[in-house]
DNA sequence: AACCGTGCTACAAATAGTGTAGCATTGTCA
DNA sequence: TGACAATGCTACACTATTTGTAGCACGGTT
């Protein structure tokens, strides 16, 4: 999968514009997922394999790679870790947290409606 | 693939935590790109595909089941448009647009760091 | 030298996404 | 009424991505 860098043509805009470019990143399975474990602070790579539960390492490898290129994570002594793009990217994501708990008691309460079997 | 109902087992955590639902269901392939583009008004489904560019019908037709049954959209007579929670979630992630304008910047401002080839 | 723990790769199977074609339904309008 | 167009959506074959397990190569320790 090539790298969504702003400007270039990414999955979803031949304009790259640097939204897309964004969306595209953060479309990628796992990738905030990463990001928001970071917010607890550096981890090794198997560290980073725990904290996302039942991550692969292909995967994560891959993933990291693209967030190395894209500048949102650095390697450090301690492990990786994010960097000041990838702070600010997570701190404005960061009230997501919040919001999800009072969609699920929403969600949950309401549950009747929903139709949960045969998504696909 | 399952919808990921916050309180249940969601790829990525088996204690089903709501930010992990969410994050299983933004990592999914245009599910936030749907979302960004009904920002701009309700749009029918053929209108839909247009506005995201490249999406085939299946996999816009899959987002939208799972983004009915998460209740972040919803169907009006003037087509798909998102709901009162996906507005919220959206205005959430809006400072994204601006912030990757700046993330664009510095990323295209140190080009030659970056490996952008062989990434897979 | 034997043993860790590390980052990371190989690889086959499973799953998800793409792109084109087109069906079924509804609403127009002659 | 019947041809026509637009709509939501599905079929299907192809390609791309993810998963999960195994394990390699390397740099410390003991």
């Amino acid at each position: 999968m090539t790298i969504p860098l702003p400007g270039t043509q990414v999955r979803g805009s031949r304009t790259g514009k640097p939204i897309m470019a964004l969306l595209d990143l953060v479309g990628r399975n796992w990738a905030l997922g990463i990001l928001w474990n970071l917010q607890q602070g550096p981890a090794t790579f198997r560290e980073l394999q725990l904290r996302c539960e039942k991550i692969s390492p292909t995967i994560l490898n891959n993933r990291l790679k693209e967030l190395k290129a894209l500048q949102l994570i650095e390697m450090a002594s301690s492990g990786y870790q994010l960097s000041v793009a990838g702070n600010e990217l997570i701190s404005i994501i960061f009230p997501l947290g919040e919001w999800s708990h009072k969609w699920a008691r929403q969600l949950t309460g309401d549950e009747q409606k929903l139709q949960l079997k045969g998504s696909r």
